[in-house]
DNA sequence: CGCTGTCATGATAGCGCTACCATTCGTTTT
DNA sequence: AAAACGAATGGTAGCGCTATCATGACAGCG
């Protein structure tokens, strides 16, 4: 009797311990939505993914019976039996620095409006930790991944190579894995770099925070320190041990008057330590820009509102979301892609500060 | 022919037109790894999410197959094979507002550690948005949701009602759908209003963005006012149609100063507001607090840069967002949930501003 | 009238994994 | 010695949905 007959046809029969127990949930279905609407399950399952394969009657009583069941597609189930998820994992290294955030914050509205979700992952500046994530994701058939930076640890790179849907690189630009959206840092380093020059600083000194994480900072410290070279200046270097932030900033204004007493001009990382700096200099009582220039990156809001504004870089980041966004979705409908590379530009805004 | 005999027993027998090509997806499956530990499916399985339910020999040949192959488990079918995903639906009205991103930094960090994803979703301050997304992710059987504020509409309320998973609703104490962690903001409201009191200001006007939007900052209005009128003050209300931001507060500040020449200072409704505010008063050479008082809430970093330094309510969101991780895991790893409210409470920071 | 093509619909068979039960085997208990 | 028990493992049957193919209805056409 344990053993049941293969030959057994109607399945339907009342077996006596076949039957098994499944949690039950009690989750209203897609079979019952079609057979409240008296059509099949498939049938119902066109009529909510691809309205216009069904007849209007079909259409509409599904709606109807969807409406009236109180239905809530399941869509783990629907991912596996497609295996498309409309999932796309975000990646970035920091949520504090609001940089990243407003990435995210293009990427989403941008990706919400054509239906897809965010999966959202955080590695605090560890490639390590990016790998992890990425293998999470892909175990989510995540549609896509967006991640920031063009660095990845082997096995990372390994797993995302072989991976065939579309990978998005953004914040730097560069030969990536698939697809790219950013900027040039050394052109932004050089940039900022030949502006003070410009405006006649000799002595200046480069300050950032944790550069070996924020790779991207030292890579515009290479093109600042590549220009001020070629003037046969010295490019002197200075790196905190915290992360960005106005207090670090204010520290920072600190560190070079006591190590580099002649300096006349500090080029920051980014606006956090370039506004915190320049609120000390002005609880000190130093003249900005007469005692000490400063000039940040990034051109936070911030930088507009202190006196004397912020020289800085200003970087579009939520546009840098926004093409992101629509170069994956348009990869993702199909289309093909005609450049994939994007770069995204960069403005110097000169402010009183420099 | 075309009707095909259900007497049939064996499926793997060469029958022409039966076998049917799917996508070949090239992922490997966990058979494939069972098959090269020499287990079955499910001691695979069990190896991989429950450790100690297996022998070491078993838990030692899946492990080394998964490396060897380069496994990566299929999270949507463990799901939907398991209905528990071990993703956490976020939802927040604002990825502009830094306090939000705080708080989802508490909640990831802690989260994630434990295992869970977060999904991301952002409403706008739309609370039909918020219905959206709260569909969309109970489609994806999230395990828990956390939300942001008690208030939605009404299908988002009977959805989450009859919903089996907890729910977490943060930044606002009150009674809630399930769980609760926040903070009190009708007394912060009258935290700030008596201390502005206490500093003898009598002619006090109160700033907001979208109140309507953002109706916690409201309710501290509400608390403001019930001081000011205990008082027998006048509670004068400006409220702005933007969302938040330094130049808001610029603006902010220029139109009390039309409307209200009398103005001893001003209770913004967040310190993006009020440090505006405050750098726009030091370009335009007033002293603050002489000329006029200004007060935020929140507590963000830049209120203790600029000079005078801003008094505000410190808000804990980082720890909010931890607290609240911590007692939703504590939920879901099935322990007894002592309190279903937690009040994060808020300190007065003040500084000179006022 | 048969042939082909298009359209709407349905039956079936999985997607890759895990819950549920059953089985085995070695150990403890009565 | 028999019975009871627990630990490790496996067979089976889904989880809820959709890809694939099959079918039937109907229009157009020589």
């Amino acid at each position: 009797m344990s053993k049941d007959s293969p030959s057994k046809v109607s399945p339907n029969a009342d077996s006596p311990n076949t039957t098994r127990q499944r949690r039950s949930s009690d989750q209203v279905t897609l079979s019952q939505v079609a057979q409240a609407a008296g059509v099949s399950p498939i049938t119902a399952s066109r009529a909510l993914n691809y309205p216009d394969k069904v007849s209007d009657s079909a259409r509409l009583s599904v709606l109807q019976a969807v409406e009236q069941l109180g239905y809530v597609p399941n869509l783990v189930a629907g991912s596996l039996a497609s295996s498309r998820s409309r999932l796309i994992a975000v990646i970035v290294p920091s949520l504090i620095n609001s940089v990243f955030v407003e990435v995210i914050k293009g990427l989403q509205e941008t990706l919400e409006a054509e239906g897809y979700q965010i999966l959202l992952g955080n590695t605090d500046y560890d490639l390590d930790r990016e790998y992890q994530l990425v293998r999470t994701f892909l175990g989510w058939s995540c549609s896509a991944l967006v991640t920031a930076g063009l660095r990845h640890n082997k096995a990372c790179h390994t797993l995302l190579a072989n991976w065939d849907h579309p990978i998005m690189e953004v914040m730097e630009l560069g030969k990536g894995m698939d697809l790219n959206v950013g900027l040039d840092h050394v052109a932004a380093g050089r940039c900022m770099a030949s502006h003070l020059i410009d405006k006649g600083y000799r002595h200046i000194v480069y300050v950032g925070a944790r550069l070996s994480q924020d790779y991207r900072a030292s890579m515009r410290f290479d093109g600042h320190q590549s220009v001020l070279k070629e003037k046969g200046l010295d490019a002197p270097l200075l790196e905190l041990d915290t992360l960005g932030s106005l207090q670090a900033g204010a520290e920072g204004l600190t560190q070079v008057l006591a190590q580099y007493p002649h300096t006349q001009a500090i080029h920051f990382a980014n606006d956090d330590l370039a506004a915190g700096a320049l609120l000390a200099a002005q609880r000190q009582g130093l003249n900005v820009p007469k005692d000490i220039a400063i000039a940040g990156f990034n051109g936070l809001p911030l930088g507009q509102h202190v006196t004397p504004q912020l020289t800085t870089i200003l970087s579009p980041r939520e546009e840098m979301g926004r093409l992101a966004a629509k170069e994956l979705i348009r990869r993702l409908s199909g289309k093909n892609v005609y450049r994939r590379q994007h770069d995204v530009g960069f403005t110097l805004q000169t402010g009183g500060s420099t």
